[in-house]
DNA sequence: AGATTCTTTTTGATTAGTCAAAAGTTTAAT
DNA sequence: ATTAAACTTTTGACTAATCAAAAAGAATCT
């Protein structure tokens, strides 16, 4: 069984590199965990040594397929957990982060199962990330940026990834949920900002906000 | 914040001894958390420390208010967990203790008021035992164990608190689940065993294992 | 009271994970 | 080609929790 400690490396080292194509620097992987760079580098040695990860020193760091394999449970895990406390707990949207972050690492896999049954197998947890399937596929979809859109584009929201408490309340006050339809009736980019009217509310977002939110022409 | 460890020993504590009037010996608490007896002692002596505990060294070892009030609540996190994975997701009565002997660490204080909500406030756990509120007050029954009654009693089953996985999943695949109205057919105190009548079944049990559940006339 | 037994405590070592700070590499800039 | 800047690794130390084994304390039996 592996400890929350290496739980946390692995699914970060996934969170940061997705697709598994480039390698990870020491300092970012310490930086995203807020760990030393000198804890990092002392896990990674322990990660590389189980076979999870390939270090080549002082260039960075990469999952191995059992590795990545792993990773992908514990999102799995994570995003199943956090679908949970919304839909069947009610737990607010901007809170389950940081629950699911616990939880991820001692849920069974039975419970696990039991909660995507209930949940009816859902292909997305609330934030509009994708919820990999038991064999570790994950679906995918072709998002764009809202920061991308252009004056006059009518789009719904598909994603608000980022794990901020704050933002998320924020955006949940302001009526940009997850399927929300929404107009950018605004953009400016000499001010950085662009103005989003989301039902019936008009809200102004600078560009590096409006980057955290990916949206489906759809 | 506690560690799990330390949340272990004070649970453990309150379990050896609900009313606090007895002193725990180091042995005995090392025999319930499967650890050594020296490794009972260091950590007796950092609960001291911290003042969960009362320390009579060579004598034993006794919850102060405030390590009694925490152990209470890690029981009620247990228990509501335990009732929710049976009455929500459906899962095993025979396996629910395991699971929630990881969650009661980490679940926050509302995701148990909210499955609290969900399951109607609940008095007592899938095992008969009672859930604490909130304030830390423990609903009390007048139980008698099954071992004590004569033959011909009718009784219903209140309570089955062994935790043994196996022998759980033998009381169920027998009838005898809580709530039960089960009648005593026959008892021979020489042979040391009590046959009993629970839905058109008969089971045999020893008296030792007939000890381990509790009924009540009611 | 003295010896034996049982239990508890102490001691010293180990493991996982961490940090601070020193030392070593790589890259970029002059 | 040096030097500086940025980053990574190493080193040594620390904490929480554990164990094995030695030492100490309490209880019991004669």
């Amino acid at each position: 069984m592996l400890s929350s400690t290496v739980e946390n490396y692995l699914k970060e080292l996934f969170l940061l590199d997705q697709y598994g194509n480039k390698e990870i620097a020491t300092g970012e992987i310490a930086k995203s965990l807020d760990v030393t760079p000198g804890s990092a580098t002392s896990m990674i040695k322990t990660l590389a040594q189980a076979g999870l990860v390939a270090h080549r020193p002082h260039y960075g760091v990469k999952l191995t397929k059992q590795g990545r394999t792993l990773a992908v449970h514990v999102v799995r895990r994570h995003r199943i957990v956090e679908l949970f406390l919304v839909k069947i707990l009610g737990m607010d949207w901007s809170k389950v982060h940081e629950e699911a972050e616990q939880l991820e690492h001692v849920v069974s896999d039975e419970v696990i199962s039991r909660m995507d049954d209930l949940l009816g197998h859902p292909s997305h947890d609330p934030h509009g990330d994708p919820i990999p399937t038991t064999d570790g596929t994950l679906p995918e979809r072709p998002l764009q940026l809202l920061s991308f859109c252009d004056k006059g584009d009518s789009v719904s929201i598909a994603r608000i990834g980022n794990q901020n408490a704050n933002f998320l309340q924020f955006a949940q006050d302001n009526g940009l949920l997850l399927g929300a339809r929404i107009e950018v009736t605004n953009r400016n980019d000499i001010a950085d900002s662009m103005t989003i009217h989301a039902k019936g509310k008009e809200v102004v977002l600078g560009l590096a906000a409006a980057g955290r939110i990916e949206v489906e022409y759809a």
